[in-house]
DNA sequence: TCTCTAATGTGTTACAAATACATATTACTT
DNA sequence: AAGTAATATGTATTTGTAACACATTAGAGA
């Protein structure tokens, strides 16, 4: 890389040494959302760190000197859980001086959805598991924000654009979505109108099928349009 | 700094040099925007960088060893602007590895909203000028594509939250007003319909002052309530 | 097999918000 | 004194959201 001051004149000539300058690690964090037994999961892993003992994490790492961020991200959740083919979306970053206490890291966050029914899904390490996100008080790091701003976000996004269905095998009844919407958004919802509202979106296809092997009279299933 | 596995161990399983890692700049970039003759206008300044010979760019800079992310942005507004009372907020970071030709640097945007009549406005060098948003075609670097972004941020969270308000010397008409939120969402609004919609927000007081020096009607003026 | 249960599936009414639209008023200009 | 250009305001229409009730269906169990 050639001799150069970037940006801006004000950093070099403010003296700063140019080492200072590459002296910050960059990572990627995701929160790597699931669905299961009525309730948001997330996918998390012991922290090896001393400072953080007994605490969990999300999952991340450092992002390589020729990876952008996106592949970084989509590399992580590639690694942690075998699939490639998942929806992802940055929300925002991280960069407290002091948020982690090996070193200076600036981190930009992710979420990903996913159906943690996937036959496909394999999880790593023993040590990476699904928690209740409802259930989870403190993580390791700034883990904890982290999480409440991509579950912040998520809740903003969840009726404007079509991104819960990842959450849900590909046939699903009307009942499993709204309580997938119920579990994220943290509230109640009449059946009737959300049917109507979730509808009027032309999101979904009938599949003309029924489920089976429920209890009770069972609901027509359904399938996302194509993206 | 300790030597550390970091967040993740994958990483250094595959043997990568730890200096890799410290490879990659953190830089902020703002987009500074004001209001001023009906037209939404950002702050840039001329790149230095042979490539990009007679373009223009963000103003940014890189962030320091002991600099949040946040920090890193004030200090770059307050550099260009001699402001420090000023709305900003993330919104995106920008890491393609190819951004920046000198090398690595992943950038954190950030947008600001300022009132470029205000008097305690200074800016920094002359190279650094207000420009048309509307007219900008191309900039430095992925500038167009930041500020785009930011752009649609800014899009979104109009009608949401009392930010606009930043654009505007503290006493406003509410012609003014809308003028602004005209230019900013691009379309023509209904002045009666407008009224209401802003009016129920209670987002502002009537000051129970007139406009003067207007060559016609002068109109009610406003101010902002505390936020 | 009949009854009970628990869930599915649908429609109507009331209220709130967004949109379309017209007229009277005021201050400056000529 | 008349004309102009902008402020200020109200109403009818449409659209969307919220509250709410009843008939239907399949399985479970007596």
């Amino acid at each position: 890389m050639p001799n150069t001051t970037l940006t801006l004149k004000s950093a070099a000539s403010e003296k700063r040494n140019r080492q200072d300058y590459f002296n910050i690690a960059v990572s990627v964090d995701c929160v790597i959302l699931g669905y299961e037994n009525k309730e948001l999961k997330v996918l998390l892993i012991e922290s090896d760190l001393e400072e953080f003992n007994g605490l969990h994490s999300l999952l991340g790492d450092l992002v390589g000197p020729g990876e952008d961020l996106d592949t970084a991200s989509y590399r992580v959740l590639k690694d942690r859980t075998g699939l490639d083919d998942v929806y992802l979306e940055q929300v925002q970053s991280f960069g407290n001086i002091n948020r982690h206490p090996s070193g200076r890291v600036v981190t930009t966050a992710y979420y990903s959805l996913l159906d943690i029914r996937n036959h496909r899904l394999q999880l790593s390490h023993k040590e990476v598991s699904w928690h209740t996100v409802n259930d989870i008080k403190k993580l390791a790091f700034d883990h904890k924000e982290i999480l409440d701003t991509c579950l912040k976000r998520l809740r903003e996004q969840v009726m404007e654009r079509p991104i819960i269905f990842n959450l849900l095998p590909p046939k699903f009844s009307l009942r499993e979505l709204q309580e997938v919407y119920e579990s994220i958004l943290g509230v109640g919802l009449d059946r009737r109108n959300f049917r109507k509202k979730i509808m009027l979106k032309d999101w979904m296809t009938d599949l003309k099928e029924m489920e089976t092997d429920v209890p009770h009279r069972p609901g027509k299933l359904y399938k996302v349009n194509a993206l």
